[in-house]
RNA sequence: GGCGGUGUAGCUCAGUCGGUAGAGCGGGGGUCUCAUAAGCCCUGUGUCGGCGGUUCGAGUCCGCCCACCGCCA
C-alpha cells in the first residue's frame, strides 16, 4: 500500500495564527484527506516551533519563563485546527523531550561524519539587535536600526561543513525523487539550484547569544540553531532517536526507491531555502534518506502587499468564520489561489466566490434536488435507477479531473471540477424539467430516473467536495439519503448508483445562506470597535438558520455559515455577522513603498477607534541627511533624528524633492513601523506624505518649524 | 548587478507539439419557475507588455527593450 507523510512547518509560537498559517495548514489537510480517499496509509504531521531569541525576549518582557509562554500559545494553534477540521495525526512541539532526544540523535549522526567544526567568528555586533553586522551595513559605526555603537566582539559557533554537499543536492535537483522534481513548483527549484549553484558557505549550527533552545551536546553554553532544530521535526515526530524507529521505517523514504513511501514537506515560499538545502544536506550527512518532495506555495496578500503582523493588516481567521462558516473559508482559500503563485485576499473576493459557488451553486442545487425528490417520493430517495446519462458523464469528468488536479497540487482545478459537475446537474434538471413532469404524470419511473441523476450527481460532488470542505460533504450526503462515513468517503463511492434506492431525505435549511454583501459591509463598519478575537470561538453560532423551516441540530453545529447577512437589510443582521470582528487593516500607503498603488477611498467607509489609531507612533523628525538611492527613480535614504535617536530610514520622494531640499527639514514619521528592506537599505520608519491624486506625487506633511523633534504627533 | 519568473477580456487566471485566442466571476439581454431574487440560454473584433526576427503561419520559437515580482549579491 502506498504510504503518504505529510508535513506543514511547525508555526513559531511567537505569532497568532493567521490565514497564511490557515491555508498552509488546510492545503496539507486536503492532500492528506485526497491520499486517504484513495486508500492510501497517510500520516499527516504539524506543531509548533517553540525556541529562540523571540519567545526568549517575551518571556523576559512579562516575567515569566519561555516555557510558559509556548505551553500558552500552542494550544491555540491546536485549537484552530481542530476546528478547522484539519486532521493531522500527531502534533509536534519542539520544546517535547521526544524532539530534544531526536535532535540530538541526528547532530551525533552529523558529527560522526565529520561536518561540525568549531570556528570563531568576529565582526561588528549589535547588542539590541543581538546579531553582527557587516561593515558597510553601519552608519558611522552605529546599528542601522538602534543607532548605537557597534561592538567588535567574538563568537565561537559550531559550524555544519555545507559546502561539502553542494555537488549532491545538484544532483538531487537535477534528477529529483522518484522521477518528480524535488521542489515544486518549477519556478522554486529553479532559485534553489542557483542559490545552490552560486557556493554554499558552512553554516553556523549553534548559538551562544540566546539560552532558549535545544542544548549543544557537549558545547556548554551552545544551543542548538533553530532551524536545525525546527527542521527536524519532521524526524523526531516519527519517534527518529527514540529507540523505536517503526514510523520511520513506515512513512521515511528508504531512499532506495523500495516501496511506494513518499515523505512531501509543504512549504510557504519564504522558508523555501531551509527546506529544500539546508535540511537535505543535514540527512545526507547524517545518513538518512531526502525527502521526497518540498512544495512551495505562495502568499496572500492583503492590499497588494505581505501580510505582516507588524504592518496590521493581517487577516484573521475568524472574521469571515463567524459569519459563514469553517468550510466556506476553507473552499475559498483552495479555490482562490492559482497554486504556488501569490494571491489577494478581500472580504468582496470571499463573499463573491461564497455566493457564487457555494450558495448559488451547490447550495441551491441540493436544496432544489432534495425539496422537489422529497415532495415527488414522500420523503425518500427515487426507487429507480438510471446507469447512462449526461450526470453520469459529468461526474465521471469531474472525478477524473479532480483527481489529476490533486496529483499536481492545482487545489484550485480540484475545486472547478466541482464546480463543473454542480452546473451539468443544473443544466440536466433545466433541460428535464421533472417539475414539469410531476405535475402531468405524478411520479412515473422516468421521474424517478432524473431524480436519481441529479442526487447521484451531487453525492458524487459531495464525495469530490470531502477534502476540501469535509463537513459540507457529510451534510450533502446526510441530506441526500446517504450515510457519511466517518473515515470520510473512500475511492470506491465514486461508483455510479451507490445512492441508497428509497432512503429518507432530509430537507433542510440552506446549507450556504446567500450572503448580503452589502449588509455584510454595514454590519462590519457598524462595528469596528468590536475588538479583535484572536481565539477562536468553539462550537457552532446558534443564529442565522433560516426560520421557520424544520432544521437539522445536529448537522448544522459542524459548519454552519449561520445565516450570513440576510436578504432582508436594515433590521435584522444576525448577531453572528455582527460580532465578527472586522480584520484590523487600516490601509494606509506607507511613503516608502513605491510599489504600494495610493490609498484610495476603497475602504473609506471603515471607521477605526482612537485606540487603533494610537497604536501608530507618529513623531516630529528632523531630517540630518539625505541621499538618493542609487538605481532607483523613487527612494531616498534619509537620516533622521527623533529626539534623542538617530535613524535611517528609505522614503519614496525622490521624484518630488532633492536632498538639499529636504536637510534640516522638520517632517512627520510612523516611529514604529517594522523595519523594511528597500533595495537593501533598512528602512526604520515612514514619512507621511500626501499622494497627490493622478499622479501620485509626494507632497510632505508640513510642521512648524520651531516644533521639537521627538514630539508626539496626534 | 547576476540568475529566474511574470506581463493574455473589467477582475482572477487557462492556453499542451507554433495553425487566424479560452474559462470562471462581474456586466448586458432573454427565459423557465422545482430551488437560496437561485437555475438555464445568449452576449467578449481583447494592439495576447513593446519593437524586430525566424516561419506559409507566433500569445506559443529567437533577439532587444519596458514594467512588475522572486532568489542571490
Amino acid at each position: 500500500m502506498p504510504r503518504r507523510y505529510l508535513t506543514t512547518p511547525i508555526y513559531y509560537v511567537n505569532d497568532r495564527p493567521h490565514i497564511g498559517h490557515l491555508y498552509t495548514t488546510v492545503v496539507a489537510d486536503a492532500l492528506a484527506r485526497f491520499h486517504r480517499f484513495l486508500g492510501e496509509d497517510v500520516r499527516f504531521l504539524t506543531g509548533t516551533d517553540e525556541h529562540g531569541q523571540k519567545i526568549e525576549k517575551v518571556a523576559r518582557a512579562e516575567g515569566t519563563t519561555p516555557q510558559a509562554v509556548a505551553d500558552r500559545n500552542a494550544p491555540t494553534f491546536q485549537r484552530l485546527w481542530k476546528r478547522f477540521e484539519v486532521g493531522n495525526d500527531d502534533f509536534i512541539r519542539t520544546t517535547e523531550a521526544r524532539h530534544r532526544r531526536g535532535v540530538e540523535a541526528l547532530i551525533a549522526r552529523l558529527d560522526a561524519a565529520g561536518d561540525l567544526y568549531v570556528a570563531s567568528h568576529e565582526g561588528w555586533y549589535c547588542v539590541g539587535c543581538e546579531a553582527f553586522y557587516p561593515e558597510k551595513d553601519l552608519l558611522d559605526g552605529r546599528c542601522p536600526t538602534h543607532g548605537t555603537a557597534a561592538e567588535w566582539q567574538k563568537e565561537e559557533n559550531v559550524f555544519f561543513r555545507l559546502s561539502r554537499y553542494a555537488d549532491r543536492l545538484l544532483s538531487l535537483y537535477e534528477k529529483g525523487v522518484d522521477g518528480r522534481p524535488f521542489v515544486y513548483p518549477e519556478t522554486r527549484l529553479n532559485e534553489v539550484r542557483s542559490f545552490v549553484a552560486s557556493g554554499l558557505k558552512d553554516l553556523s549550527v549553534s548559538r551562544t547569544s540566546i539560552q532558549w533552545g535545544i542544548p549543544f551536546p557537549s558545547r556548554p553554553g551552545h544551543v542548538v540553531y533553530v532551524w536545525l532544530d525546527a527542521l527536524t521535526n519532521y524526524l523526531t515526530a516519527l519517534g527518529f532517536g527514540s529507540g523505536d524507529e517503526g514510523l520511520v521505517a513506515r512513512y521515511w523514504p528508504s531512499g532506495d526507491g523500495r516501496g511506494d513511501v513518499r515523505a512531501v514537506h509543504l512549504v510557504g515560499k519564504d522558508i523555501l531555502r531551509f527546506h529544500a538545502v539546508y535540511w537535505p544536506a543535514f540527512l545526507m550527512s547524517a545518513g538518512v534518506p531526502v525527502p521526497s518532495q518540498v512544495v512551495s506555495h505562495g502568499w496572500w496578500l492583503r492590499d497588494q502587499m505581505k501580510m505582516s503582523k507588524s504592518v496590521g493588516n493581517v487577516v484573521r481567521p475568524d472574521d469571515l468564520v463567524e459569519s459563514f462558516g469553517v468550510d466556506a473559508l476553507r473552499w475559498h482559500l483552495l479555490a482562490e489561489m492559482a497554486f504556488g503563485q501569490d494571491a489577494s485576499f478581500s472580504d468582496e473576493s470571499f463573499l463573491a466566490r461564497y455566493n457564487a459557488d457555494l450558495a448559488n451553486g451547490l447550495g441551491n442545487t441540493l436544496s432544489r434536488v432534495v425539496r422537489m425528490a422529497a415532495d415527488a417520493f414522500g420523503g425518500k430517495t427515487p426507487s429507480e435507477r438510471c446507469d447512462d446519462n449526461e450526470v453520469m458523464r459529468a461526474a465521471a469528468k469531474a472525478a477524473s479531473d479532480w483527481r489529476r488536479a490533486f496529483e499536481s497540487y492545482r487545489l484550485q482545478e480540484a475545486a472547478d471540477a466541482i464546480r463543473a459537475l454542480v452546473t451539468a446537474i443544473d443544466g440536466y434538471l433545466t433541460a428535464r424539467e421533472p417539475w414539469k413532469l410531476v405535475k402531468a404524470e405524478g411520479a412515473t419511473p422516468a421521474l424517478h430516473r432524473i431524480h436519481h441523476n441529479a442526487l447521484e450527481g451531487l453525492r458524487v460532488a459531495a464525495v469530490l467536495l470531502w477534502p476540501i470542505a469535509p463537513a459540507a460533504s457529510a451534510e450533502v450526503l446526510r441530506r441526500i439519503g446517504c450515510a457519511a462515513p466517518e473515515a470520510g468517503p473512500r475511492e470506491g463511492d465514486l461508483e455510479w448508483g451507490r445512492i441508497p434506492l428509497g432512503a429518507p431525505l432530509v430537507p433542510a435549511p440552506p446549507l450556504f445562506p446567500r450572503a448580503d454583501a452589502k449588509a455584510y459591509f454595514a454590519a462590519h463598519d457598524a462595528h469596528k470597535e468590536t475588538p479583535v478575537t484572536d481565539q477562536p470561538k468553539p462550537g457552532a453560532t446558534p443564529d442565522g438558520v433560516a426560520p421557520s423551516a424544520p432544521s437539522a441540530p445536529s448537522a448544522q453545529s459542524a459548519n454552519s455559515p449561520a445565516g450570513a447577512a440576510p436578504a432582508a437589510p436594515a433590521a435584522g443582521v444576525p448577531a453572528a455577522a455582527a460580532a465578527a470582528a472586522p480584520p484590523s487593516a487600516p490601509s494606509e500607503t506607507p511613503s516608502t513603498s513605491p510599489s504600494a498603488p495610493a490609498a484610495t477611498s476603497a475602504e473609506g467607509g471603515a471607521r477605526i477607534t482612537i485606540e487603533e489609531f494610537f497604536r501608530t507612533d507618529l513623531r516630529v523628525a528632523e531630517v540630518i541627511a539625505a541621499e538618493k538611492v542609487e538605481r532607483s527613480k523613487k527612494l531616498m535614504k534619509l537620516r533622521v533624528r527623533i529626539g534623542e535617536e538617530e535613524r535611517t530610514l528609505v522614503a519614496g520622494i525622490a521624484t518630488a524633492y532633492s536632498p538639499e531640499q529636504l536637510v534640516g527639514r522638520k517632517v512627520v514619521v510612523v516611529a514604529n513601523l517594522a523595519p523594511a528592506r528597500l533595495m537593501g537599505i533598512e528602512s526604520n520608519g515612514m514619512v507621511l506624505a500626501a499622494s497627490l491624486p493622478g499622479t501620485g506625487e509626494p507632497s510632505l506633511l508640513a510642521v512648524d518649524p520651531s516644533v521639537p523633534s521627538g514630539t508626539k504627533v496626534k
